[in-house]
DNA sequence: TGTACATCAGTGAACGCGCGTTCACTGATGTAC
DNA sequence: TGTACATCAGTGAACGCGCGTTCACTGATGTAC
């Protein structure tokens, strides 16, 4: 059994480490944040509510974890639908996965966005820095077809697509209008959005 | 005295219910959402904390209250701005309105875009509805200058303008690379990103 | 292979805290006669 | 104008709750000899 032990041991529930961090990803998107409680995360596992403390310090430490691993998905999921031939569908591409991600875990989108509500930040902050890496994976994305984008202005190119895909899947997930609306037609939507900042609304 | 009590009495504190409502809004500022408390509200206004009873059924009724003005106040600001002789303007006023509003008051903007974490939502709910308007703000707006914007899709265009709107908007509010920077500077990048929409960023 | 020991993941009782809300009350205001 | 009464905004003690965290402990695992 110990040759199958995960880095952070497995001597009684087997990784219970995993287990806190799993139950806390699915308990946010079940009950919200602030049904993310330490008692019910250890219930979950099967396991008294201070075992928890023998593999973090506070609760703090087991929503950062949380966080880290949101980022992580979410980062990895638009770098692979950003990988296409030209331009439009590599933007496109990326923008459907960050909705995409934002529709499987609205829990997770809406607290990577407003950890402050939940977490007390700590040191320089590995999460700060992951927040930052979703607009340079744009940026990259942007890089590699650079010959297929008008101006000079590499940086507003950039703020421009990233507000125009932060910003529709903040609009999916957090307005009345968009609740219950098929991820297809979103997605659709998403595409045409993307159209049409390539295309410009100005009639002059 | 009782000529100039408001519509909810004036008999003991004089005006306890605006001045809760009010203290509400400065301890979201102050605190954040978690540190807007019953109690908290009364001390404030220099009150047992049993006397908000009187004014409100519970807690919810106060969040509510601070909701209904905060969505008053984005809209009346963004309509104010948007009246302007041309779409660009109207477009860029407004959105510089929806921005400095969020920069004054960042707390009402997290707190209007993510009130399930805070609110019993109870009945069809005039808050919703109020969410929605801001978007037919922006409607309103490019409905007075038709003939200024190209396509014959009005509704992608209003959700192509709201969408940079109100994502550059969080974006602005919730990132540490924006934290700190000057409204100028802000303002003048919200500028940028209007324009850019109108212009469109693709080359062919 | 067995035994003695160190390690550490788990337990259960208990803590202190802040919270929203209820309750019986007090006292000031407004009103009918 | 004065008095008796109804109304209702305020008080302070108390409630029950769920929470994060601590503590002394138990018992299973891994290891040295």
């Amino acid at each position: 059994m110990s040759s199958s032990a995960g880095q952070h041991g497995t001597y009684h529930h087997g990784d219970l480490y995993n287990a806190l961090v799993a139950n806390a990803r699915a308990l946010a998107e079940e009950a919200g944040p602030n049904g993310i409680t330490v008692r019910a995360l250890a219930s979950r596992a099967g396991v008294s509510h201070t075992a928890a403390y023998h593999h973090f310090a506070n609760k703090n430490e087991i929503l950062r974890a949380v966080a880290i691993e949101a980022f992580g998905d979410v980062s990895s999921r638009m770098r692979a639908a950003g990988d296409a031939p030209d331009v439009t569908s590599a933007l496109t591409g990326a923008a459907i996965a960050y909705l995409t991600f934002a529709l499987e875990r609205p829990a997770a989108f809406r607290f990577m966005w407003a950890r402050e509500l939940c977490l007390t930040t700590g040191e320089p902050d590995a999460l700060e820095a992951a927040q930052r890496g979703l607009a340079e994976d744009i940026d990259e994305i942007l890089a590699a077809h650079r010959d297929e984008v008008v101006g000079n202005d590499d940086r507003l190119a950039t703020l421009s697509v990233w507000t125009t895909v932060h910003g529709f899947t903040t609009i999916a997930v957090d307005t009345p209008a968009f609740k219950g609306a098929p991820p297809e037609q979103l997605a659709g939507m998403t595409a045409a959005l993307v159209g049409q900042l390539m295309r410009g609304l100005g009639s002059s």
